[in-house]
DNA sequence: AACGATCCCTGTTGGC
DNA sequence: TGCCAACAGGGATCGT
């Protein structure tokens, strides 16, 4: 799954399917390779509401020409390129996104609603037929500005350790997984890893976050690492739609890893209690009543 | 400030 | 078989 010399192979090197941050940073190492160092030459919008997080999508179009790719970074699941020109070029796969590296001569994919060229005839493909992704291009001021500076610590390369953790969870009501999946606590963490970590410390979703032990805080702040870890060692990986993971082999790796998401009623892979479903924080979430507490 | 609810969007699924 | 409502999700935004 490396990728090929793609300027000149016009077999496209696709991403791996879903936004979570083991993909994208799976795809940022991919891509990163492909666009450091070179020169953009055309961009297209097809779809103004991928650019929404610009005043006008022209300022896009505008912004990137012309311009060279000086390094390709992520925080969380933002993919976040540095342009020449003090620009900070963003990237958000939302929920269905995919980046794709192809010759311009390879058919592109539905719903591919944003091209950009590079300098050496390789275009970078946005296809996201849901448009929860997003792309922009901030100046200093517009980044300072935007949500972005309240992202907090990316939890992969700068996992939260328990003594911090523990401050931010200290009083807090909501819903413990609501904190993991806050963007501003610690990025990178989605409904599915959420579900994941949780059960791997034994802490049930609902649990408000200010609630939890010492212990529990350590346990919880002791498996983010690991499990986003395994996730990355398997970042090739499909994951589309939860039903459709069956159908796909790889996918089904995917799923034979998954210990709590999308198992209801199916046995605890620790204890073989039936897995249990509610929602939190307006989203599905899955545990064991037996190892979760 | 903190928290919960809503909305965006489309492919897929399940119920009738 | 065919139709259509329900569902999934990340993040912005709004109301309380």
């Amino acid at each position: 799954m490396l990728p090929r010399d793609v300027g000149s192979d016009p077999e496209a090197w696709d991403a791996a399917s879903v936004p979570e941050l083991p993909e994208v940073e799976t795809t940022r190492r991919h891509v990163a390779q492909a666009l450091t160092g070179r020169r953009i030459d055309v961009v297209e919008i097809r779809r103004d509401r991928m650019a929404r997080r610009n005043e006008r999508p022209a300022d896009i179009v505008e912004r990137l020409v012309g311009r060279t790719v000086e390094s390709v970074g992520r925080i969380g699941k933002f993919i976040v390129i540095e342009v020449e020109g003090d620009l900070r070029w963003v990237i958000h796969l939302g929920m269905s996104g995919r980046l794709q590296l192809a010759g311009a001569s390879h058919p592109e994919a539905p719903h591919t609603n944003v091209v950009v060229s590079l300098d050496d005839g390789v275009e970078l493909r946005f296809v996201d037929p849901r448009t929860f992704g997003f792309v922009a291009v901030w100046t200093a001021e517009e980044w300072a500005a935007s949500t972005m500076p309240a992202i907090g610590r990316d939890a992969l390369s700068d996992t939260p350790d328990a003594v911090w953790l523990a401050d931010r969870l200290a009083g807090r009501t909501a819903p413990i997984k609501a904190l993991l999946l806050d963007q501003r606590v610690m990025a990178g963490i989605g409904n599915i890893y959420a579900d994941e970590v949780l059960h791997r410390c034994g802490v049930r979703p609902t649990r408000p976050a200010g609630s939890l032990t010492s212990g529990e805080v350590e346990g919880l702040a002791s498996v983010v690492g690991p499990v986003l870890e395994d996730g990355l060692l398997h970042g090739g990986t499909s994951l589309d739609d939860l039903a459709y993971l069956l159908p796909d082999g790889r996918a089904g790796e995917y799923a034979a890893r998954l210990r709590v998401y999308g198992r209801t009623g199916e046995p605890c892979r620790t204890c073989g209690t039936p897995i249990e479903r509610t929602i939190v924080a307006q989203r599905s979430s899955h545990f064991c009543p037996r190892c979760q507490t």
